[in-house]
DNA sequence: GTATGTGAATAGATTCACAGCT
DNA sequence: AGCTGTGAATCTATTCACATAC
């Protein structure tokens, strides 16, 4: 994608007028433009060219008030009575969305650190999976997903050639603590934690979390409950 | 919040001591039950017996108020000046959290159902993985993590033999809709899914999203940010 | 003194509903 | 007519603050 500070200006103009930096998006919309964009770049393979706010809510199964809303915190303007034109819309969210490539490091290359550096969807939204490493020597020197394994001590020279500025961490529990500390240290401040483990970071970081096992508890409890509810009958 | 479910007989009864089926827990507070729950585990491994508010807060890297309230709702008491106890807590958020072992279908064997397949920490949840298919019939018949891969056709059938009651999709995003169909048809009703695509389920389906391209977009906005605001770092 | 339990206050996200533009 | 843009209303979640109990 490109990078062009005209539009970047324009998008900024939202709330802030003079200086240089857009409002803050709300986090839960911040979650649904990825999803937005899915949609749209699906109906810009069919070549549509413009879509209402409803078209692209059923596309992302969501209401279309709430993606009025959202689109209003990109700072997008559709057309009354005709509604926003795709390609601009893809332009405008692929700006907010980190707009350019960012290379990502992947820390721990256990079953899931592997799945993960070869997980299609990470090159295919920007992220490509530039560096692995492992705490593991045995796993020094291995080619996963066409990138070299380089041991955790040479993670702040790794970083610093590969560019990478978000991390992941892909470690057992007992080991996120320091695979943080590291990443952190070699200049990462965005990180994705898979590790169900609660880690700390000083403010100035940004941590998100993937925790696989709540994920399916979550659904346990509804499932239990459901049950608890109707003890014998199946719709 | 990928699902919302508007259950009229637990709505109706907002306050019931012990009637049939009880507690409507926030979907909030359900997702750090687990948290606590770790966090629960790993101080009575050292023996403690009683905590407080504040002590499992931090170790779940969260504050103390929102511990007390999130555990009133799971009916717990603790004691004041002291705190609760440690083995009461587990085992009463533990019967929240389903219970009981609840067994698991994974629809995709790629690099990641593989990778998921072979997560101990779905295991150690009380979460074993007794089921793997896949549409691909050069996987049927292979054991992964000591499971053998069905074919997608046997859905239906395997489900009945295992008794699986929660259902992971990691297929493609284009197999998606068919995989959560295909689940659903085959008597599964919560589901957690992991392919990049919007998919559609009836009222009484519990669905559940991980979207991991989109954590990383999130996070991508974030760094992005960040960088606009103190241009004076790596370029 | 210490820590729970919970109403009340605050913040955040969703949905409604309608004025206003095309 | 059709559809956006957004204040206002609503629902959900978080945090505060303090009476209450040990």
């Amino acid at each position: 994608m490109t990078t062009d500070r005209t539009d970047a200006a324009a998008v900024a103009e939202a709330t802030t007028p003079e200086s240089g930096i857009a409002d803050p998006i709300p986090e839960a919309t911040l979650a649904r433009l990825p999803i937005y964009m899915r949609g749209l770049l699906e109906v810009a393979g069919d070549g549509v060219t413009t879509v209402s706010s409803r078209r692209l809510a059923d596309l992302s199964g969501v209401n279309a008030a709430k993606v009025r809303k959202d689109l209003s915190y990109v700072g997008t303007r559709g057309t009354r009575g005709v509604g926003y034109e795709v390609d601009r819309l893809i332009r405008e969210i692929g700006m907010v969305l980190s707009g350019e490539v960012t290379p990502v490091v992947i820390i721990g290359v256990g079953n899931l650190g592997r799945a993960l550096s070869r997980y299609d969807g990470f090159v295919a939204g920007g992220f490509p999976v530039l560096a692995l490493v492992d705490a593991d020597s045995s796993m020094v020197g291995r080619r996963i997903a066409g990138v070299i394994v380089s041991h955790v001590d040479d993670l702040g020279k790794v970083v610093a050639e590969t560019g990478c500025l978000l991390g992941i961490v892909a470690t057992p529990a007992h080991a996120a603590q320091v695979a943080v500390d590291g990443l952190i240290a070699a200049g990462i401040r965005s990180i994705l934690n898979f590790a169900p483990a609660v880690v700390s970071v000083p403010a100035e970081v940004e941590l998100r979390k993937v925790d696989l096992a709540t994920e399916l508890q979550i659904l346990g409890y509804h499932e239990h409950r459901r049950e608890a509810a109707n003890p014998q009958q199946v719709a």
